[in-house]
DNA sequence: TTTCTTTATTTAACACCGGTAAATTACAAT
DNA sequence: ATTGTAATTTACCGGTGTTAAATAAAGAAA
């Protein structure tokens, strides 16, 4: 009954590299060790007991410091958005969103699965509410209406997170299709067992430009016709109410 | 050792109101069954065991008849999206864009967790296929060019689902606000906590647009500065190059 | 009917999951 | 050295998707 076991002075399981001794468990260690397994194992490779394993603990230990793996998801989300700046005021408030939301598509690209957990999470830490507050402020400052605000704002978001989303799908996609032949044959044949047909001409027609992209590229495009879009909202506006100005 | 268990006849389990006599297990039974389910009970009310239940049957009959989970779903998003006509392409590409819109929205408002299941699957049913097909279609014809067309359908689909998650999240939230005040207190107290402070002058300022709204009119709304966003766009064509109809 | 075959379902089990209560260890202050 | 608290472990619980093998039901052939 003689059980010993003393808590490992350094590193144990190979994980776990950064410089801080493991004791005891604290949140950003246990944030930077998920981090870490999220970017190269995806969301699915996140369980309780896996976490606790790279961190060289048992699963239950990780519920003295976080309430449940919901909680430790919101952890997730603003580690993920707290790397956005808010752009330099002096600009127009095109350039300001444009700029905003290309950082965020990057710092959304950096992880994978990093939407679904924006999308599983409501975004009540610091970093994205200063996100919101910054669209807010910016749109209103345009000339916006207040009804109107957080719906484009809403719109901006939804464009960013639909587009990141399928951009990180069709790259996976292409990456194992680059990587095993025999899957890129799969693939390649389940596409055109339906589509070779006569019944989706324009699908068939256009495929190509979604499979090989530049990726930059196509997001400023989208990003461009939304813009373009709350310009003519702003333009209707001034036509029905001369003199708005903040 | 004597079991006689015989198949159950007519219906012992208070589900599966069908009239179908359930011998043997099918299909559109299961996926009748699963529909069901989850109208009113979500995505989280799907477990292979508990849909098993609900038709009188062990769980791993249904593997029988379905290879997996993914592909129940795969079905599921089927039978969601089947029901959206193409609308009356003697109109302009505008207003049928924005009469499949609301279409595809009510469509996805039927059933809880409808934009998770389309964003779980991958679009290759016959109706997802051919609601791809017309948004190409009504695109090329309406003269945007080959490699816009598919990141302009696919900004569309975003804006659908992402709208219809924020308006089922905040629907649902609003709903159990007034259900338990309690949890309405809660709720209240949360956003305040941060949100009263200085900090998040604008955030506060409008979050009352986003709690009490109608619906189908900021649906409408953010269609209208979306599809704003084409229009301009076509005109640069044009600008770009005259002399363009198909 | 009897036998055989195919179809459909059940039993039993596996490996995993998120989460909790209670026992236990580690550690710092007295 | 003792005590009290902080941190972790042990031992579970009920649940998940899924599979292999046994079994039952239904239909065809004799």
């Amino acid at each position: 009954m003689a059980r010993r076991r003393v808590r490992p002075a350094i590193s144990e399981s190979g994980q776990e590299g950064n410089d801080a001794l493991h004791t005891p468990l604290d949140r950003t260690r246990i944030e930077n060790a998920v981090l870490d397994m999220l970017r190269d194992g995806g969301l699915d490779s996140l369980s309780m007991r896996k976490i606790a394993d790279v961190l060289g603990v048992k699963a239950p230990a990780l519920y003295y410091h976080v309430k449940d793996k919901e909680q430790l998801l919101h952890w997730l989300a603003e580690r993920i958005s707290v790397d956005v700046p808010t752009p330099d005021e002096s600009r127009s408030w095109r350039e300001q969103l444009k700029e905003w939301a290309s950082l965020f598509r990057l710092a959304l690209l950096r992880y994978p699965d990093a939407v679904p957990i924006m999308n599983a999470t409501f975004a009540a830490s610091p970093s994205r509410l200063a996100h919101i507050e910054f669209l807010y402020r910016t749109l209103i400052k345009a000339g916006f209406e207040n009804a109107h605000t957080p719906w484009l704002a809403s719109m901006l978001k939804s464009y960013i997170y639909g587009y990141v989303e399928e951009e990180s799908r069709l790259r996976s996609q292409a990456k194992e299709a680059a990587l095993s032949q025999n899957e890129h044959g799969r693939r390649q044949q389940e596409k055109f067992e339906s589509l070779s047909q006569e019944r989706y001409p324009y699908l068939i027609r256009l495929a190509q430009y979604t499979t090989s992209a530049d990726w930059d590229r196509e997001f400023n495009f989208g990003l461009s016709v939304l813009l373009d879009g709350f310009e003519a909202r702003l333009s209707k506006q001034s036509v029905a109410s001369e003199a708005y100005r903040e």
